[in-house]
Formats: structure tokens, sequence, C-alpha cells
RNA sequence: GCCGGGGUGGUGAAACUGGUAGACACAAGGGACUUAAAAUCCCUCGGUCGCAAGAUCAUGACGGUUCGAUUCCGUCCCCCGGCACCA
């Protein structure tokens, strides 16, 4: 019976009945499942792939099965790169390539049995959504919050275009792994900064998110406190360095000043000295270095002095200034007051450069100099050296210097963030194009809403070229009219970044056909925010992070009356072979439908959910998954058996049930509390189909007494509980248990069935065998019946005669009694 | 370096708030059924000693707390993930 046959009539079944259509505005409670929409790369899908979906079904089908109105939609993030590769690579159109992906990866969900509700699938490429995406581009730029700025961004060679500080994974393109570089062009921006607070704030509010997410996410946006100091350039100019530091309490430290190369300030000390050549020399060639060797601290320290002082406003003091390649121009103010006494990168620079070292915090009852140090001492301490604030603590010393330098105008308190804006722009051509036109006399004009979608031209030749978008070239998409002064425009050519696609489409699967607007809020207000969002901890801090910036946007916007899209997010842990990731590029895939074709779709999900639990990282091999095949052989072989002793049965009265059908009774009970439990608590998969495997391991091996054997009662609790094994097991394997669930008579699906209850009053077994221990250690075992009193179970302990020969001859010092689980007695 | 997560049989893994370590499976070995095979069913299956009953050791290492520790505490080793010249 595991043939395909079965899988693909209940296939056919739940797609005719609709059954999996999510209603808006059931009276039911809704529950929203949402997976991570996938990019259709046209790759057959691998076992990595499936156990994202696998999970995300057992979910919806469960709680479907617990009476909820379930949304469990499917979409496409259509837009991106590898289109565009592959189509050049096969010459045939990203459009075309990208349908015909669709198509295949929805063929074969539907071969896994994934029961989607297929009449709200989007795909982010097609204008009936992208056009929203351009729609939600004029929300952010009316509110300031997309802007064009002239910068340097990091830039994929290999991708040929630009991308955000959040898709560079140590150094190189989260994509294509190449080393990124960079690249002076105008971009757009979406003012990602303006939500700092609210994002690193509300991470509070994300009780159903696994911590390690919420702390990826912290670190990101990066908030510091610390204080912003001005040290005086000596000379006429009497300009000022701004420095930032966390570590205001090492200020009388300060042995010399460091500044990014390229900081203005830099140039201009050095302007018509000696040192202006060396420094331009010396910018030069970092600016060949890549950002990985300039950022990592493996790199050696290295700099220039700019033949100038600065003044350090709380000693007065005159220390030198250095340009070095350590500090970067891009976080604080580029500048930093250099303590080699208490920062390592500082110790490191001036044992090179044989400068000063000077301990200003002394770990309390030690006295150290600057001469003794191996490294530098960062931990706290007492004030040394240190003018009025010598002897207070280092923590105490912080606060006093951070109001005094405020008191006396140098300084201010300053909260500072890592997280930037975010790159919006890229020079592809398979995206949304950015829906604005330049005009000569207007600037910088929107595309009017009435104009929405600026649709994506069809055009042959969409290769890269290198900084200008592939759309720059075709001259009837540049060319359009000023919509402001009707003067001649030309449209932006660059396109969005596909996460600005994904940032909403968890909304528009609530109202998907949605012609007049992005979404109905009325219907984002019935399904939103998703109860139970599923993905991989890759898109921890990316989509993610963008998604609660959309979101808390469009909360703003009043559009939406919720501030963060995602209650519960479940990372599954990743399939890997060989110790990596299943990937197409690594050719290290294990196609799920040779698999599906052998064993049948269910025993193929069964195995996934019963190798590990799912937020495991699991490394793939076939063994096992006979046993998952088997197991659900003998299920269908006992059922097959038991059928005939159906007729006739009455509904299960437990309290009149002989004593052998009661533990039976219990048994069961026990295996649905323990199933339900499992999948609800934490998506333990694995240990509920184990708890299934001993019960039906069980109804092989209990025989009731001869007399009960063809007993009304028997007969009725045998089809309870073959019943219960059924429901329990469907969101697991689906095909099969409908089949089953046919054979059992029933005319209607069993996903319209609820989940059974296990009855509280029958969850404890009348007798329990407890262990008998001797100073710790296991002597025997009795068995115990609820009634037995304490004296009572000592006494048959007591005359277990491994328990008499262990305490013959000494004395008992205590007795340890925990009713139901234990008896141990101490003795010497 | 810092912050997470982890280390349990030949393998994937179980073990609730400290209470019988290894559930459930896979693989392996033995047996039954069969002309034979497949399928199915039964038995064994962490190490050592023992004919056995049993004893004893065993959850990365070493200590500690406890009647009792995979679980709590300390020190250390290893693996995975994240962050990192961020001032």
């Amino acid at each position: 019976m595991i043939s395909n046959v079965i899988d693909k009539k209940w296939q056919k079944f739940w797609e005719d009945r609709e059954l999996f259509k999510a209603e808006d505005f059931s009276g039911k409670p809704k529950y929203y499942v949402l997976m991570m929409f996938p990019y259709p790369s046209g790759s057959r899908l691998h076992m990595g792939h499936c156990k994202n979906y696998i999970i995300g079904d057992v979910v919806s089908r469960y709680k479907k099965m617990q009476g909820f109105n379930v949304l469990h939609p499917m979409g496409w993030d259509a837009f991106g790169l590898p289109a565009e590769n592959a189509a050049i690579k096969n010459n045939i159109h990203p459009e075309e390539w990208t349908y015909k992906n669709i198509r295949v990866m929805k063929e074969q969900l539907k071969n896994i049995g994934i029961c989607y509700d297929w009449s709200r699938e989007v795909a982010t490429c097609s204008p009936d959504y992208y056009k929203w995406t351009q729609w939600l581009f004029l929300k952010f730029y009316e509110k300031g919050l997309a802007y064009k700025k002239k910068k340097e961004a990091n830039w994929c060679p290999k991708c040929l275009t630009v991308m955000a500080n959040e898709e560079v994974i140590d150094g190189a393109c989260w994509r294509c792994k190449t080393e990124v570089t960079k690249k002076e062009l105008d971009q757009w921006f979406y003012k990602i900064t303006a939500y700092t607070e609210r994002l690193l704030e509300d991470i509070k509010k994300l009780k159903g998110w696994p911590e390690k997410v919420k702390t990826m996410q912290e670190n990101w946006i990066g908030k510091s406190y610390g204080v912003e100091v001005d040290f005086k350039i000596v000379g006429p100019a009497a300009d000022k360095i701004p420095v930032y530091t966390t570590r205001v309490d090492t200020i009388f430290g300060v042995t010399y000043l460091v500044i990014a190369p390229e900081h203005p300030l830099a140039q201009k000390i050095v302007k018509g000295t000696k040192y202006e050549v060396p420094l331009k020399e010396f910018t030069a060639k970092l600016k060949k270095q890549s950002e990985i060797s300039r950022t990592s601290d493996l790199t050696e320290k290295e700099g220039m002095f700019l033949g100038a002082y600065a003044v350090n406003p709380f000693n007065g003091e005159q220390v030198p200034i250095y340009a070095v390649n350590y500090v970067i121009m891009e976080y604080g103010t580029g500048a930093v007051m250099a303590v080699p006494a208490h920062d390592q990168r500082d110790f490191d620079f001036a044992k090179k450069y044989e400068l000063p070292v000077k301990v200003v915090i002394q770990k309390e009852g030690s006295r150290q100099e600057g001469k003794d140090l191996a490294e530098a001492y960062v931990a706290g301490g007492v004030q040394v050296n240190s003018g009025e604030f010598n002897g207070k603590k280092n923590t105490e010393a912080m606060v006093l210097m951070a109001d005094y330098a405020e008191k006396n105008g140098f300084g201010k308190k300053t909260i500072k963030y890592k997280l930037r804006d975010w790159l919006i722009s890229r020079q592809r051509y398979w995206g949304a194009p950015i829906p604005v036109i330049y005009c000569d006399r207007c600037g910088i004009v929107p595309v009017p809403e009435k104009d929405l979608p600026v649709k994506l031209p069809f055009i042959a030749d969409f290769k890269p070229t290198g900084g200008v978008s592939p759309l720059a070239s075709v001259k009837e998409f540049v060319e359009t009219d000023c919509p402001k002064c009707g003067g001649a425009g030309r449209r932006e050519t660059d396109t969005m970044n596909t996460f600005i696609c994904s940032s909403w489409y968890f909304l528009r699967y609530c109202d998907p056909k949605n012609n007049n607007e992005a979404f109905d809020p009325k219907k984002t207000g019935y399904w939103m925010p998703v109860d139970q969002y599923v993905g991989g901890i890759e898109h921890a801090i990316l989509h993610l992070l963008y998604s609660r910036f959309f979101t808390k946007f469009l909360f703003d916007l009043k559009l939406v009356k919720f501030d963060e899209p995602f209650v519960n997010l479940f990372t599954q842990g990743m399939v890997l072979k060989d110790g990596q990731v299943m990937s197409k590029s690594k050719g290290n895939t294990v196609e799920a439908e040779p698999l599906i074709e052998k064993y049948g779709a269910d025993t193929v999900r069964g195995f996934v959910l019963f190798a590990a639990p799912p937020e495991k990282e699991l490394e793939w091999s076939d063994k096992g998954i006979e046993g998952i095949s088997r197991f659900l052989a003998r299920v269908e072989r006992f059922i097959a058996a038991a059928l005939p002793l159906f007729k006739d049965t009455r509904p299960v009265v437990p309290e009149k049930l002989p004593k052998e059908l009661k533990t039976f009774y219990v048994n069961l009970n026990k295996t649905v509390k323990k199933v339900k439990e499992d999948v609800e608590k934490d998506f333990h998969f694995n240990t509920a189909i184990a708890a299934l495997m001993e019960f039906v391991n069980f109804l092989y091996v209990f025989a009731p007494p001869e007399e009960q054997k063809s007993s009304v009662e028997y007969r009725s609790l045998l089809k309870l509980a073959v019943e219960d094994v059924v429901l329990l097991l469907a969101p697991f394997t689906p095909h099969i248990c409908e089949e089953l669930w046919a054979g059992l008579g029933y005319k209607e699906s069993v996903f319209l069935h609820e989940l059974p209850e296990a009855d509280p009053a029958f969850i404890i077994e009348d007798e329990k065998e407890v262990p008998v221990q001797v100073n710790g250690k296991l002597r025997g075992r009795i068995m115990l019946s609820g009634g037995t009193s304490r004296e009572e179970a000592l006494a048959l302990a007591r005359a277990l005669p491994a328990v008499t020969a262990s305490m013959a001859g000494k004395k008992e010092v205590k007795v340890i009694y925990i009713q139901d689980k234990l008896i141990n007695w101490v003795v010497l």
C-alpha cells in the first residue's frame, strides 16, 4: 500500500475538496502557519527543502485537526540574480525560466503531500505583486524614509551589483561567496536607522523566538553607550577632532590619537606639509586592500604620524596624531583616543611604534606600571594617574567623567549603533524597478500611484554590465515624460533588492488578489500576525530584520494594527550531506523524488521527522528509512486484521472496564498525552512518533484473557485505540491515514475529525514499578499499586534478598521514600 | 577573544522540575517459517568479570555538592553556530 497510487489518490481528494482552503473571517479561531517562501531555483527538491515544508505541513494539519481555521500559504521569492545567471547560461528569458521552475517545484511539493492553500499563491516577480512593492516604495519616499545618496558601497564583482551590509558575510557576497569590494555609486537607501531603537527594544516582545536569533539581531543593531570628546588640534586652525569612546574612564591614559586615513581632518592636517604625500600613498595602499583584510584583527596594525598633536581636554597633555589602518571611517567619528594600557589594539600598535603606555586603571590591591604589561588590562579597577578621579572605582569614574566633559563643554554622552541604512538599489535586470523618474527641471519625481506598476520591460539582452543596470540601455523604458512638468524625463534603471519583495509577502497572502490595495487591513487584521513562522537560521538577520522594519513602518502608516509580524519563530536545523549544507552548487543533494517513488511520500515524511528533533542539524543517511516503512506496514496489517472485530461496537466506558482492559486504556491515554505534548510543546515529532511506535508494539503484544477476547468492551476499546492511532499519525503520514480512516468506515477526510483527548482520570497506572536502592545503588525493584502505604512499601522493599544482603550488619542512617518514584536506604 | 548551542552504545537518538541511563529505531549476530528468496516473527546486542544469578565500570576529562548527578557548581579539552580592529 506504499505505492504512489495511494499518494495520488488522496492528493487529488484534498485538491478536489479544497480541504485546505483558508476561510477569511471564519468563526473558528485562526492559525497562520508560514514557511519562508523559496526561491524557485529549478533544482529538484532535495531533502533539505523537504524537511522545512514537512515541518510546516505537520503543524498545519495538526492545527486543522484541533479545529483552527488554518492559513498555510505558499509562494515564490521569484526575483533575483540566479534567474538571470541561469537564464544567461541556458539562453532563456528569466521570466520563462522562473515560471517553469515554479511549475516544477509546485508539482514536487504536491508530491510529498504538502497541503497549501494554493488559491493564495503569490510570485514576487508578477506585476500584480510588485506593483505593491513599488507602491510601498512610494510610501517610504513620502515619509522621507527612501533617499538617494552617493556612497561607497559593497560591490560584488561576480554578481556585478552593490549590496546591503547585511548581505556581506565575512567580507564576501552571501550568495556567491565572492570577496566584496567597494564601489562609489549613486544609490537608493531605506532609512532603517529611523527604527533602530524600536527594532532593538521590541526584541523583548518576541517571546516565541529563539534566544539565538534575538541575540544575533541585538548584536547586529549593536547599541553602545559612550562619550564623544573633542580633542583640539595644536595649531592656529583650532580644529577639533571628536572621538567616540565607551571607556571614558581611561581617558587619562591617552598617549596618542588615531584617525582613519581617509578622514577629512587627516587630509587637512597634512596639507602642505611633508606628510601630505606619504598619507596619500598610505590611503591608496589601504584602498587596494580588501574589506576583509582591512577589518580583520589578524591584520598587522599600521600607521603613520601626521606631524601634529592634539590636546587631551582632561589633563591638557599634548599627544601625537596617527593615521592608522585599524580605524574605519564608517563607525563612530572615524577617530579614536588611543589608550594602550587598557585597549588591546592600541597596546599592539604602541608596542610596534614605541609609544608610551600609561596605566590609569588598576586591579584593586595591585600596582602595575605600563612597562610591566604584557597585554592591555581591559577589566575594571580603581582609577590612578587620573587627577581628581584618583581612587574612585572606574565604573563610578565613568559616570563622573562623562558629566565633567559635558559640564565643561568638550564632550557629550552619546549612543551609537552599528546598524546602517539599507541599500536597496541593484544594478540588475530581474527585480522590481524603482518607481522614480529624473527630470532636469523637477529633479527626482516619484511615479504617481496611478501609473503603477512600472513594468519591467521584456528585453532580450539583460546581461549585467558593471555599475549600470541593463535597463539603462532600453530606450523605450528610460525615456519618459516627467509626471510633474510633462517635460523629458528619465526613469531610474536600478531595480530593488529582492529582500524588499520578501519583507511584506506574508501580508499579501492574507489578500492575494486585491487589485485596489496591497492588502485589505480587515483581512490582515484577521490573519496577522503569523502564529508560527518556520525557516532557516540563515535569515536570522537579513529577512527577519527587514520584515520587522516593514511591519513597524506599516504600523506607523496605520495600515496594520500590529508592530511585530511573527509571534513564534521556529528555526529548523539544516540537512547536511558530508558535513555540508545540501546545495545544487556543491553537488551534494539527495533528491526527494526517487525516495518518494521507492517508499511513498509518507515514509519519506515519517523518516525525516523521526530521524532527529527538527531544530537539530541532520547529517543525511538513508539508514533507518526502513524502520518507518516497516512501522507503517505494521499499522496497516494490524488494522486489517482487527477490522472484523469492529462490528457492533459501542462507546467505551472506562470505569466499567475489567483490570486488564483498564491497563490497555491507560496506556492509550498516556500515548495520546505524550504525542500531543511532544508536538505542541516543542515540535519534537521524533519522540511523538516513537510513542506511537511503542503503543503499536503494545497492541501487537497485548492479549486479553480468553473470556474477554470477543467481549464488546474489548472490541470497542480496540477500535478506539486504532482510531486514535490513525488520528494522531495523520499529520505526519497523511495519505496512509486517510486510506486507513476510509477503511474504518468514515466517509469524510480524517483531517475533518478532531484529535483525541487524553482522559486525565486514566493516565496513572494502577501498578508502578519502583526502584529500590541502598546507598544510591540499585538493588531491586518492587511493584506497588496505588493505595500502598509508605510502611507497606518499605516492608516489601526490605524483603528483597539483594536489599537484605547489602544492609546486613550495617546501620540504617536514613531512608528516602519518594512516592511512586524511589526507595533508598542510607546505611553505614 | 566574546556570546550562544552541543559532546550519551557500532549508528540516529531518548531520559519530565536531581530519582531504574540508553526509550524508539537502524545496523549487526543467532533462530523460526520457506524447496529457496523476499516479507514476517522470536532472541541477543555499552564495556569488563561470570556457566548463571549477579557484580562492577560507564553519559568529553578532572574535581565538588548530594542518600543519589547525563541533569546543579567549578576547572579544563573538543565540535558547531554567531559576533569581532565597532573604539
